[in-house]
DNA sequence: TAAAGCAATTTATGCTAATAAATATAATAA
DNA sequence: TTATTATATTTATTAGCATAAATTGCTTTA
């Protein structure tokens, strides 16, 4: 079979050259979030073509997040900021094909959450720690049901990802939240229900309590450090329990 | 005026559950890149919908990178691997109202390009270290015209692009390659002027020469401790030529 | 035989017109 | 005043038709 994604297409669509005519109008204009485009008509004559072609170039800017549309009076195209999830979901389909393994994951994970910590700590509120303290204290009941189980590991994520959040640095902020998303998919059904997960649930309560002191106290390098040794036990769990599962698993590819 | 951004449409159109659907069944059919969709005439007839609809519907997948879409015979929709170039735009677009400052960017950098070092290292076949080398003397002649500066510049960062591509963690390796990236914009055309820039081209030259030999001798924790101390130095220079950058301007707003 | 040119086929691309659905605003009735 | 209804505006969807692009295969030519 030949490749036919290396072939490079003749002329560029007329949808996409309205698609690059608006961007560079948005950014000529410093137009911001909630400002509105003109509607489908306007769009129409301003750019001599028809309906259809128009509704392409702004099917495509709605799925790159940057505008928002809606029917009806004040409807139409408006500017957004690119969503949180939007970006997320865009990275995702990017590493379709690659499926990054759990060690390779909880790697990245190691390097970046002990700089979020310390950035994090002088910038949490006092709503966030109260926010923070919620989330250990969903944790430190024990678990009967199976949905409490998967609750406290959301509970876990949940702690990391709001020090994403306050982090102030856009892109960590970007791939602390990521990278969590990621782990909560691969080990919320998968890993949960075995009895190793019970004494990794116990480490990681003893380490966010730790840390929440060092929030408390605004001690940034307690933090990352705390952090660093957090990540380092966490990756070490992972690695037990993807044996176990391997295991459960007689030799068959643990993430098929 | 209302905030149009936070309404939630009351139907799902019909377009979005098609480009759902789509992605289930590839997923579900493990389909792999270069394997064919049906064409439009089928998936009309498959979802039942008028044409606009699944044009609609195969604009989405192909904005996100996911098909490519052709013309002719053994043309329509293709599945294909999201492109990095693709992932990046995204990224970005998500990061265009946050502006991340060059601080920022640099700190990120410095968190990945150490265990990007380290884990390509093993992995650099003659080849890449032929790439390296020739890289590396690209920057040793001494520039003259303002493009020979960019050209050196580039070559200085197509060095960790290098390595990013390399290193087998495809997180990793995208957020090295991303990195490097806004470096390039953000750097180039801003601060290659000046005369600091020397400098740090001449301290950025002799890292990369050590490192260089490092990676020859597949000594991937020297990789690891000369990229860190290569970071914190490129981040040093940064701050510098910042500061250059801001007295020029006279305290106009170093990056309107 | 091999290369170049031509035609047929397949496929997307683009246009028009008409109707349906959603929603904000204004008018109306309780 | 409050709830309901009407209406105007805008996108969403449909249908059909014409056009353009690209590949395949055939034919001609050297």
């Amino acid at each position: 079979m030949k490749d036919q994604n290396l072939r490079i297409p003749k002329r560029v669509k007329r949808s996409d050259q309205i698609v690059d005519s608006v961007k560079r109008w948005v950014a000529l204009n410093r137009m911001q979030p909630g400002d509105r485009l003109p509607n489908e008509r306007e769009l129409m004559e301003q750019f001599e073509c028809s309906k259809g072609t128009v509704r392409e170039a702004l099917k495509s800017l709605e799925v790159q997040g940057l505008v928002s549309i809606r029917t009806g009076p004040n409807g139409g195209a408006v500017l957004a900021r690119v969503p949180y999830g939007k970006a997320s979901e865009l990275l995702r389909n990017f590493l379709h094909f690659e499926q990054p393994s759990g060690p390779e994951i909880y790697a990245l994970r190691t390097l970046v959450e002990p700089e979020i910590a310390a950035l994090a700590t002088p910038r949490l509120t006092d709503e966030d720690l109260a926010t923070l303290r919620e989330l250990v204290a969903r944790c430190e009941v024990d678990p009967v049901t199976f949905d409490e189980r998967i609750d406290q590991r959301i509970a876990e994520l949940d702690f990391h990802v709001l020090l994403a959040q306050r982090c102030g640095n856009a892109m960590l902020s970007f791939i602390g939240r990521f990278v969590n998303d990621m782990i909560r998919d691969l080990v919320i059904f998968k890993k949960s229900a075995l009895p190793e997960q019970r004494e990794f649930s116990c480490a990681n309560l003893g380490f966010h309590k730790q840390l929440l002191e060092a929030f408390e106290q605004k001690d940034a390098q307690a933090s990352r450090h705390l952090m660093k040794e957090h990540m380092l036990s966490a990756e070490h769990f992972n690695r037990e329990l993807e044996g176990q599962l391997n295991q459960h698993f007689l030799g068959g590819d643990p993430r098929p």
